[in-house]
DNA sequence: TGGGTGAAAAGTATATAAATTATGTCCTAA
DNA sequence: TTAGGACATAATTTATATACTTTTCACCCA
């Protein structure tokens, strides 16, 4: 199961299990309340318990994993309400954010985004059977909405807009959208793409904003997945 | 030097430790930008390094402690831009959750606005020696914030709201305001409290944007300490 | 059925060992 | 003489193994 990924140098087994796990949660290979027992993940990672412990209370930190004193470790629970919680705080931050790069736009900006762009567009998005996402496109995908925000001096709003991007990736894996959807995902990347280039700041953020909530109808239905 | 609160049941020393390290951070005791080496704080708080290495992974995560692999931990640094930037990003954040606050507005609400303030603006915001915020007055003000905010049902703003909490009451302690303005704050809250109970959304941004920000003047200048 | 008991499982903390980084000295070359 | 680099040593971080504590759960008895 364990990736073949390898231990950088100058990095702690801590820290590399740490992005396993991250990974493993967020593509849902590790399951929403499952509960992680710390001799099935040293198993499982190959790794002792200390660095594992170390791992986990990083990520729960960070709302990913639930940890109690006393009673262990377990994978943040899903739910409509918090996926809506989630997507409507990553809205607020993101635009936030869009608004903050806005403010210090440049060619390199430009640039980042152009670049990020053409690799996204040319990475497939579903796996051959057509219901998961390829691990290339997620990246790629991350990429490039990190560039869109590149230019953003803000620290802060960057780090929760960090934080969001994993549980609403958690969702998109749960739950992938149809093949429809995400077919359609490429003209909403186009469109925000071009209102960055034109300096269009309100209707990049309109853009934005639908690209995460979705359109209106499903808005309104929580248990809905809207596109990416 | 170490306050003699004491583990309680079902706890964890490691989570003990843990808010031991913030508070000392956030007070101050422990500066910005030292060096958290295991074996000195393994004699300050007479813990082992195990609990002591979780505590502070956690604290990394929130960007109060700094961690570098094989390099061990170090107090997060400061600065009047990252001052700014943590500022700025309150106003935000709690304006979006004031304003989802004002969705589920309730008596209840109300009720516990009134106590918080009662109970704040009857603490002594300074200690004997003019210069340092006493501790009860840093609780009363976080509870009467969370007060305001208590309504609100958005998980993961609130969260943020929290982690910028303790940033902000960190620059507030490294450089308290004076005197005369801690004088100031009491209406500024006083008005707050009334907006709030009148219903008055935009009144109420308005006067939490104004608290946490400060006036134009000091807005222009990171450096100077707005009010709180 | 319901609650207590005890064994097993799991989490927590320490001490120890291993690996990495930092420090300081000495030597060489300009 | 001094700057720079190599080496050895010390300090520190990281990881493991082990001991200890708490929780969980199945079983038994009332």
């Amino acid at each position: 199961m364990a990736a073949t990924a390898v231990l950088e140098e100058g990095k702690t087994l801590g820290s590399w299990v740490y992005d396993r796990l991250r990974d493993d949660i967020v593509t849902g290979v590790l399951k929403p309340g499952q509960r992680l027992t710390l001799d099935s993940l040293k198993e499982r990672y190959a790794v002792g318990i200390t660095p594992l412990r170390e791992a986990l209370y990083r990520l729960s930190t960070s709302l990913l994993v639930i940890a109690e004193d006393q009673r262990g470790f377990r994978v943040a629970p899903v739910s409509p309400e918090h996926r809506a919680d989630i997507m409507a705080a990553r809205h607020h931050i993101e635009t936030l954010a869009l608004r903050n790069a806005f403010q210090y736009a440049d060619l390199d900006w430009d640039g980042r985004i152009l670049a990020a762009f053409h690799r996204l567009k040319n990475t497939a998005m579903y796996a051959s059977d057509d219901a998961t996402i390829t691990r290339e496109w997620e990246i790629a995908h991350r990429d490039f909405h990190q560039a869109i925000l590149s230019a953003a001096k803000s620290t802060t709003l960057l780090h929760f807009q960090n934080m969001l991007w994993d549980h609403a990736a958690r969702y998109r894996n749960l739950n992938p959208p149809p093949r429809i959807k995400g077919e359609a995902l490429y003209s909403e990347h186009e469109a925000l793409v071009n209102a960055i280039l034109a300096r269009d700041e309100e209707m990049a953020c309109m853009l934005l904003r639908r690209h995460i909530l979705g359109t209106a109808g499903q808005m309104l239905d929580p248990a809905k997945t809207p596109a990416e």
